[in-house]
RNA sequence: GGCCCCAUCGUCUAGUGGCCUAGGACGCCGCCCUCUCACGGCGGUGACGCGGGUUCGACUCCCGCUGGGGCUACCA
């Protein structure tokens, strides 16, 4: 019927660590455009000037890589459709959003951020829907003119219908109604000039002929902005499937302060990519009775089947993972493989050399080291709360500590045993106590014990995923904060920081 | 609060009106194999959230309730 070529996209942010949700996101736009013989490209959101680094964008790349998915266009392989990188490509949202604010279907708006909060303080107390309420709609074009030759700052909105219908069409969930007076006239271009996710990634979707669009469930309410926008240019919407979020134990959104999220986390803790992908896609099409759970890419793509993608949020179960992965050594590597995969995994020559420097002044006997540092070659540490008694602090603050580590390490914008020294500082201070003193219960809870290497190059060289992996296990282990105890406690730093 | 999505064993799910006294996988329990453990084999535990309809017949269709989730930013 359509004789257009398939073409599917990921498109991650890069604000932070790769999420294995991308990597399931990715999954799906790679089996359905592998099955169509379509493409599958990859496009860096980066129009958040403020959160997106250049690190990150190369960590998620790797991370995808690592998962064994490859695109046939992005950023760093090239393609016919780049730039691949939003913030490589403003001049045409600019092109475009003029477009919208000459047709009258976007306009510009000066209204305070301190006026838009109290606008959605009054209607959220009202009970309706927060929605801009249309005050710079109300200005002539003379007035707009002048406030901008003022120099007031501005950002262009989206011009959303007041009455009547907008009916999204999901692929597995059928028509989704909203009421356009239950859509918000979004932000189009910022104050920066930059423009947000939805101008963009429409624009994007459209130019880069992307046919298809396989994101996350928590798009869903912004689809009927995204449609608007495509009947304005007057272009044709690609088909949508909004896939459910995976889910913690408990049923909420994968965290990170609750359950590893990191695709690094995966590998860092021994998975091998072929059964984290493979976990993956049985989370996205289920076998059929009898029919084996090993699956590998290929055979992944051939029985993908969009009409049981399932909608329901899945809870990301560990413990089936680690029967797959266990599945994977034993029976698809053969001792040369697996040794290579050990070697790959922790011990390659550069992460050995770090370890002989830091264990040899603290060793009488070789025989010393696989005690000294088997928790660089571990998953979970087997701690008890016993543990953590020849801690010098005090059972609270010995949690306070913890929990701040937690919160504080995923600022850090990069991880070393630098950033990692200042950010105990910063926690010892926040709790009122000497950093080496706080530095003692991150010792038990990171390598097992209170004498070892030193701290914070066994962090470094355990990389972020595990130390907030053994965190997170030794506040089960004490106590996990409340979630007013970790209100008050966050105040702490935050007041910290203000003094510094 | 408002808008939207979802709802089968503890978990992932099969099931698209009769094939279902609901099937599989992970987990858990037991037995077997075995120098230990693991693997493997065999068996077991265990679910259609509730209430109304529709129908000769509902896990399957409709409505309500309840529960869970997402969004509600000049973040994506």
């Amino acid at each position: 019927m359509n004789p257009t070529r398939v073409r599917t996209r990921v498109a991650p942010s890069p604000t932070g660590d790769p999420h294995v949700g991308t990597a399931y996101v990715a999954l799906v736009n790679y089996c359905f455009a592998r099955q169509h013989g379509g493409e599958f490209i990859l496009r860096i959101e980066d129009t958040d000037r403020a959160r997106s680094t250049a690190e990150s964008e190369r960590v998620i790349l790797e991370a995808l890589r690592w998962c064994g998915l490859e695109w046939d266009e992005g950023p760093d392989v090239g393609g016919p459709f780049g730039p691949y990188r939003q913030s490589e490509r403003s001049s045409i949202y600019a092109s475009y959003a003029e477009r919208l604010l000459v047709s009258g279907h976007a306009f510009k708006c000066f209204c305070t951020p301190q006026r838009l909060e109290e606008m959605r303080v009054a209607q959220r107390a009202a009970g309706l829907t927060s929605r801009y309420d249309g005050r710079c709609l109300t200005y002539s074009a003379q007035e707009v003119a002048q406030r901008e030759a003022a120099g007031e700052p501005f950002v262009v909105r989206l011009r959303v219908p007041d009455e009547g219908v907008c009916v999204v069409n999901d692929l597995r969930r059928g028509p989704i109604e909203f009421e356009y007076s239950s859509v918000d006239m979004q932000v189009l271009v910022k104050s920066d000039g930059m423009p947000t996710y939805h101008l963009a990634n429409v624009v994007d979707d459209h130019l880069m002929e992307i046919t298809h669009v396989f994101r996350g469930e928590e798009w869903v309410s912004s689809a009927p902005k995204h449609l608007l926008l495509y009947s304005y240019f007057g272009w044709q919407p690609p088909q949508l499937l909004h896939l459910p979020l995976l889910r913690n134990p408990d049923k909420s959104k994968l965290s990170k302060r609750k359950n590893p999220t990191g695709i690094l986390f995966f590998r860092a803790m021994g998975y091998l990519p072929e059964a984290l992908l493979n976990f993956l896609a049985l989370l996205v099409n289920a076998v059929r009775d009898g029919e084996d759970e090993l699956l590998d890419l290929p055979a992944i793509v051939r029985r993908f089947d969009l009409e049981h993608v399932p909608i329901g949020g899945p809870v990301f179960d560990l413990a089936k993972l680690d029967w797959l992965n266990g599945r994977y050594i034993r029976e698809r590597l053969d001792p040369p493989g697996f040794v290579q995969r050990v070697a790959e995994w922790a011990i390659s020559p550069e992460r050995l050399t770090r370890m002989a420097a830091l264990a040899a002044p603290r060793i009488e006997r070789l025989s010393d080291l696989g005690p000294l540092l088997a928790f660089l070659f571990s998953g979970r540490l087997a701690l008890t709360a016993q543990s953590f008694e020849s801690a010098k602090l005090d059972a609270l603050s010995i949690r306070r500590a913890l929990s701040l580590g937690l919160t504080e390490f995923d600022k850090l914008a990069t991880w070393n045993v630098f950033a990692i020294e200042r950010a105990i500082g910063r926690i010892a201070a926040a709790l009122g106590k000497k950093s080496r003193d706080v530095a003692r219960p991150f010792y038990i809870a990171i390598t097992g014990s209170p004498t070892s290497i030193p701290l914070y190059d066994s962090m470094e060289l355990l990389g972020r995923d595990l130390v907030r992996e053994r965190l997170r296990n030794a506040l089960d282990l004490l106590g996990t904060p409340s979630k007013r105890e970790l209100q008050e406690w966050e105040s702490l730093l935050q007041s910290d920081e203000a003094v510094v």
